[in-house]
DNA sequence: CTAATCTGGTTTCTTTAAGCAACCTTATTC
DNA sequence: GAATAAGGTTGCTTAAAGAAACCAGATTAG
């Protein structure tokens, strides 16, 4: 596909899609925090092509989102396993899964009930919050003038040509 | 790239990145929350291709991310704005923000200072939460069996190939 | 000890999509 | 009525995804 690279890209969700925002690296990431840790494993749930998962997996050990552990058992079998950077996108896979349970619901199939291990009470949406956690929607934020970024005013401000 | 369409796919997760999940739309979902609305201010921004600025637009007008309006001005000028699909985007985009300038740093770049409109005060990391809203890690939770889909048990469970 | 098998890949080939640049159409401005 | 702008479309090139075959080290079966 000829992809841009976005590396260098001053814009951080640029850089977050640079790691994972292909087709497959999310998906990796959501099976292994399922559980799933073997290459054969991730292969079969996946349907993944072998070539490209080996690509995958290397690159997110890379970017250090997953780590391979040689599993002692034997010798040459390894273990791929969530770091925290890589636990740490456990907000955004859920709120990708509740955004798509919500607006493309499977017919067949009941949106997904993740529920707290401790209550076993069904958890939140994901929601953007302020700082007394109550919900903020893309209208109700603003970038402080001088934001060292990217960024310009959320909501407001179309960079008007001239 | 030969892609694989995850249209039917019973996963959520994939649904969704069937939506979402290339290289672009994201962004370009990213740039009209900051009020981008134009098909050449997003050229312009985004450094993107033109003929796959086009086809990104329309896939997303077609999932009802965006929607086409004609802006009366004149005639042929169409603005590209927000649905309340794509503003429900709005946790994710900004999760992933928060994920990239936390895992990956900008050296010269503050990160992205998010602020409510009617307090000033910085908006809080996107996390996922119980019911009562204290933040659960993948650790925490878990799905109740009989859930009707691909997920397995979260952080437990590797299905034994036996 | 050798053959079959499992795991975790790599290689080759084909298909498809991304990137680039040129072009095109409708309107507007000069 | 020429130049410019918006919003595309077309064609070509390149690079990545998919499929399938092959491969190497370790394990188990006989």
């Amino acid at each position: 596909m000829a992809r841009k690279r976005f590396d260098d890209s001053s814009c951080s969700v640029a850089r977050a899609l640079n790691e994972v925002g292909d087709w497959w690296s999310l998906l990796v990431v959501l099976h292994a925090m399922y559980g799933t840790r073997r290459f054969v494993d991730f292969q079969q749930e996946l349907g993944i092509a072998r070539n490209i998962l080996c690509d995958r997996l290397a690159r997110l050990v890379d970017n250090q989102v997953l780590k391979k552990v040689e599993v002692g058992e034997h010798g040459s079998r390894f273990e791929y396993r969530l770091t925290e950077k890589g636990r740490d996108l456990f907000p955004i896979v859920i709120a990708l899964r509740q955004w798509g349970d919500k607006w493309n619901p499977a017919p067949d199939q009941a949106p997904l009930d993740l529920r707290d291990r401790e209550t076993g009470q069904t958890i939140r949406q994901v929601e953007v919050q302020d700082a007394d956690g109550n919900p903020l929607s893309v209208r109700d934020v603003f970038v402080p003038e001088g934001d060292g970024g990217s960024a310009r005013k959320a909501s407001d401000s179309k960079k008007k040509t001239g």
